[in-house]
DNA sequence: TGCACGTGCAATAGTTTCTTTGCACATGCA
DNA sequence: TGCATGTGCAAAGAAACTATTGCACGTGCA
């Protein structure tokens, strides 16, 4: 399986470092269910779980797919996409050379040489 | 190995998902060193470094000794501390079963008797 | 004495995250 | 019609995070 980026890294962890979107997935793992659904099986409201979902949609850890059910109603399932993170200082330390600096994005693309 | 509670994931991952941090670790990985070598070599201020090193030591990811060179100056080591946190849908539904709840978050933060 | 080097922390400001509240729009059914 | 269900988003405030600036203390040495 291919590795993942330094960005892809943060982006992940910091989706994943929340207890609520934590539960999301833990959720999800058992099977895709609707947003409403969702906010009641997690006792949180739903806006602030539309937020967390987006949060976790836009790390690539989970997917979101409308379907209309046979009364008609528009609902929008998530389901869990799978993904595998090893987190080590070695595994960090190959992550970090290939994060974009916030300063210098172009050196970061041509350039490797550090020190 | 011993797995990590939920809790200890969401500080772990927290701790982890910054540049800066991922860097610091990155660096480490290479041999212990010293604060003002270490923002030195990042390129960052040592104020903002040492946020960052006390957020990395919180997370018990890295700890620090004081030492005293041979011109009498008092210099503080880091050094990474192994670890090892596997993220999958699966790891992350373990370990959201043993997240301490939002309400009982503020008991064991204020309170100074654990269980 | 003054500079270079090491440590520490507080105050400030700007940004981001988290959460609530409120409103909008649909459909099905009694 | 009125209430249940489903969807969406925006505004607003509190809290946390990020980063800078400034000041304090120590040592060694020209």
């Amino acid at each position: 399986m291919s590795e993942y980026t330094g960005d892809e890294m943060v982006r992940i962890m910091a989706a994943l470092s929340n207890p609520h979107r934590m539960r999301v997935v833990a959720t999800l793992v058992r099977g895709a269910t609707y947003v409403s659904q969702l906010a009641r099986e997690l006792q949180i409201s739903r806006p602030l779980l539309q937020v967390h979902l987006r949060r976790l949609e836009a790390a690539g850890l989970v997917t979101s797919q409308l379907q209309i059910s046979e009364e008609g109603k528009a609902m929008k399932f998530y389901s869990v996409q799978s993904f595998a993170l090893q987190l080590s200082p070695e595994s960090i330390a190959r992550g970090a050379n290939s994060l974009t600096l916030p300063d210098a994005e172009k050196d970061a693309e041509k350039g490797v040489r550090d020190e």
